[in-house]
DNA sequence: GATGAATGAGTTTTCATTCAT
DNA sequence: GATGAATGAAAACTCATTCAT
């Protein structure tokens, strides 16, 4: 699907071709492109001409289906929050139900190769750097929405008061908040170096660190679960 | 994602003014108008015309001192990174040697009005967007530095030995590690809430986790200096 | 001088409607919508798209029956000259047949509602604005042609007679040129001022200088039949 | 000036010409281009390249004077009012200051080469078939402005008097509104026949329909000047 | 026949860069 | 050195036309 935009030629004579994908197929490899474009050449070398040669589409296309570019890449941002939230919803459907089970599946799901890869990681900042020029963009930018939030914030309630915090609610919403923040630092940490960058040991440091909070809870390797 | 360029017109017709400044002075106006139109326009729509209308200066200045603009937004980020460390150096200078002082001032000063407001987060995510499009970028993306980074390990060692760890250099890495990706956390808190964002909050949320792995050196106030 | 397309929404999605019209029907309603874009919208942005849409036909309708946009246009050019020839006709047949009633016949209906209205002058001026650039629009945008102005000259050559000119046919072809500038003038003089205007002055106008040349023949209210 | 578009090549090597004009030099070389091509292709096939090509200028020139295409186009409009009405005045300032003397002038003068000519016919009857698409041109597409028409309807008021009209100020109104209706009707003959057009029985027929109604100061060659 | 998705040439516009002054 | 007018490549976008269905 991806095509370098200097790649001057494939040698087989590109045949004239009228192929045809569904209007839905056809906004998808668009959307596609947009992001391997800014995943490959950054955001602000992201032009039409890029992505509809990396499509293999007509530049018309993206007029067609989107308006504009700012359309298209709005939606691009739309449909990598969908793909980040669809991955996690996934993984904790099949996860137990038990807080520590539910803490644990959320942080080793967003370390996990599913979500934490070059390709995302760059996406996520690309946008997030012109989020505060587009507001429509803004919206997809966080990876953190209120309903994992609320769901990690209920998981660490219990865990807190079986615990026996005298605040659990502010404990829970402080464990919370700072977990999500260390999974936050552990993405800028992929993005600025993704070489050096260990799934194990981000997961360890934050286990190490919740394990603080909630010595019988948690370990280095996670979830005690009883 | 363009946008017209930002009108700023004064009404009162900026009568010519033919003076002069020095030839550093002029970078600097430049750097400062790139930064600024960065964070008010936002990276792909500051185009040369905007940065010199803002910066009053004409528009051969970005290639008689800079080259190309491209060179220009490299000396932009490197300046905002070494506002940001020079900042801390000073903020560090005047703080106790103990170490968990020490660790207490990177902690509270990165979360300080000084270093952590709207324009500095907006830069650094900017230029964080376009970091790996931009190698020359790349290098000044970092707010985490080597030497930072040495200083706190450092301070976490002495601390881990004191309190009996059985393995300090490793504990000292993990809580430097965790401790560098909860302030970047906080960081892309204040990007995307930056109107619900306490700075009380993120710091007693650290404190909270460090209590939890140092609960002899850190409570939720901070440090315990001895 | 390109106007986003008059996007006409009606709210209630027209639920598709696959009534078939006749190849003429279809052919008359493209011409129709295409007369209208150029009343609404103007010459240059009467588009395609803007035709297909106001006449609720598929895109493709135009080159079907056209072959190309400009033929529709050249099309829409004489469609519009067949309605005004005709309407004057029409409104010829029932008047009497003396030269005066004639004469007076075609200035009041070219002055009528009917024929001199926003629309009809719109449309006339655009295609004048063209036609040097079309020379298949050139033939349709002339009002005066040569069968009514015969028309007219022989009913003036009639009247010039009875008044006793010593050259009627010169007399008689100088005041068919000037009835015809006054009508077009006062065309003129609606499109350009079409709230002040006033189809009685008009009248009363080119009347006034028609009592002047032939006043045993004319006065103010128009033709004195004898 | 004028440069084909479509001339291939001028067999001089065109070298490149950084030639410079003054900024209201290069302004007008833009407008005359403008009006070139409204006059060789006509206004919907006036592109920017057209343009820019014909005044052999750069395609950013046209921005940087004029923002967009509209403004000067807008602007081009206004200039051909201005020639129109500075021609008018300067052969009116050298006429008699006699009112028969000064209705001849405008008659005259509204019919000589200067004014009345292909170029000038083209430009206006462009204009105003796409005057009620942008009102920006409307303003600019009356030939017959309040200034003229209250000079000319001065002259006819002491006429009439003169004469002793019984209505001296309404007669004036209609002789002033038929007269110039007479010459916008002479222009659009000029436009639609131009081959067959002739300035001397353009301005006898007006003169024939003067001196119907003002026999004493106007006889088929003119004013009467006593 | 009829449709409207798809095309890409051509349009307007932007903008980094050049260079005569 | 300093300026900002001028350039033109490349950007976003439009739209008449084609053609598989």
């Amino acid at each position: 699907m991806k095509k370098k935009l200097s790649t001057k030629e494939n040698p087989k004579q590109e045949e004239r071709q009228p192929r045809r994908y569904s209007s839905e197929e056809s906004r998808r490899l668009l959307i596609e492109a947009t992001l391997d474009s800014i995943v490959d050449v950054g955001f602000s070398s992201t032009s039409v001409s890029e992505i509809v040669t990396r499509a293999n589409l007509s530049r018309g296309m993206v007029h067609l289906y989107f308006d504009n570019k700012d359309t298209l890449l709005v939606a691009a941002a739309k449909h990598a929050a969908e793909v980040y939230f669809r991955n996690l919803s996934d993984q904790l459907e099949s996860a137990g139900s038990r807080p520590q089970e539910i803490i644990e599946t959320v942080i080793l799901s967003d370390l996990g190769e599913a979500l934490l890869n070059e390709r995302m990681v760059k996406i996520w900042f690309a946008f997030r750097g012109e989020a505060h020029a587009n507001k429509a963009i803004t919206q997809f930018s966080d990876t953190r929405d209120e309903q994992l939030r609320g769901m990690i914030f209920d998981a660490f309630v219990e865990v807190a008061i079986e615990q026996g915090e005298p605040e659990p609610a502010k404990f829970a919403r402080d464990t919370t908040h700072g977990t999500l923040a260390l999974l936050e630092g552990m993405w800028t940490d992929f993005l600025l170096h993704s070489d050096s960058f260990s799934r194990k040991s981000a997961a360890r440091i934050i286990f190490r660190f919740l394990s603080g909070v909630y010595p019988q809870h948690f370990d280095l390797d996670g979830a005690i679960v009883k």
